[in-house]
DNA sequence: TAAAAATTGTAAGAAATTTTTCAAATGTTG
DNA sequence: CAACATTTGAAAAATTTCTTACAATTTTTA
């Protein structure tokens, strides 16, 4: 269980519930009826409509018994609780590949992400355009964080050079560390580190194909 | 748990289990003594020592008192676990940034997994080369799958053809979907999906910022 | 308007996962 | 070599998560 302060309802979350709400959000964006049943969405994400239930039951929204869940009220709700409708601005430090893909990446918008910046050292890329943004170096850093109210930096630079960045924006200031090096990163306590090594995903298919069907 | 068939030890892993041992695995490989102790493992992970030897204990290793598990023998057991040991083949679809980026992207190797093909459907992209690659049709498709032996195709189109292009893999004999697009799909009963949408991760940093820490 | 059907909401029970505890084993030190 | 410290391994307890079961509510239909 997460564990939140404010009132108006528990505002505890299990985890696995958490990783289910994202699920429903990012379906019920693509949906243009008004509402929808525990049923559909489970039937929709391969789980059981008593799990839908249970899981949209933490939030302040309630369905209506042969109708389901109003589907503008549920996006709200989550909206809210994924701080969507608040814009993050963040910054992306590495402009290889990965880097400049996230910088162009079109779905940021709708979640409330705004990259503000790129940033590398190598001196043949500062100066080079990624979408809109210029390539930074990083001595521009502590400005753009400053400027922007940046808290969360993407990290797409090479394994090697991931824990001295990592150490560099804990320094300026940065709140929440996304790491798609594969690397296992160190931060102090209070900041947040989320890993999205690409790897991992398909370690998974890797372990399902030769173990299972 | 996952149900696993062939004998040996239980083999069967909650799934929270498996997703710590990538974990293992990855911080492992960066790792160059002969041995480390549960402890060990757990500071750097941030879990429970007990957590890390209860993972352990599904593995068909055992580790030493007062000198901890012997790194080969883990690291061997993990890639025999997923399946590294074997390479895969494996195919993008969609050569815009993500993937570019993906074919790109050097930590496959070492988890057994190559990229043989790169296809798009748009003319301006065929021909053009991704690192040593050339963009290909979706007509050789087929011919590609059949002659590379591939089960795992990555999707990297928009959103609005990734339920298209998700079924023409399927028809053309693809046994797992590693999904990039930012939806929701479908596939028939046996064959595996995998969905590595980005804006999951952020989403849980969003959350935490706001609620918590 | 009353009965029927569909759907939510929740409490209780079951299952899965994590944490606690502690005994056994193996090095290490005096 | 004996006492000690460290570390694993595994059982038991606690906690968390999921499933089951069913009552309550609202719409539909006759």
């Amino acid at each position: 269980m997460l564990k939140n302060h404010i009132g108006r309802k528990p505002l505890m979350f299990p985890k696995p519930t958490l990783e289910r709400l994202k699920l429903y959000y990012a379906l019920l964006l693509t949906e243009n009826k008004d509402y929808i049943s525990s049923d559909e969405i489970a039937k929709r994400l391969k789980i059981t409509p008593e799990q839908v239930r249970k899981d949209i039951s933490h939030l302040n929204i309630t369905g209506k018994p042969k109708v389901g869940y109003h589907i503008p009220s549920l996006l709200g709700e989550l909206s809210e609780l994924f701080g969507i409708s608040v814009t993050d601005n963040i910054i992306i430090v590495g402009a290889g590949g990965l880097g400049s893909a996230l910088a162009r990446y079109k779905g940021f918008e709708k979640i409330g992400v705004k990259v503000v910046a790129i940033f590398d050292n190598d001196s043949e890329k500062i100066g080079t355009f990624v979408g809109e943004l210029m390539v930074l170096p990083l001595s521009d850093l502590q400005r753009v964080v400053k400027r922007f109210k940046v808290r969360i930096a993407a990290i797409c630079v090479p394994e090697e050079s991931a824990q001295e960045v990592t150490d560099l924006l804990v320094e300026k200031g940065i709140k929440a560390i996304w790491n798609f090096a594969p690397a296992i990163l160190h931060v102090p306590s209070g900041i947040l580190l989320e890993n999205e090594d690409i790897t991992r995903g398909i370690l998974s298919i890797k372990h399902m194909l030769d173990k299972k069907g």
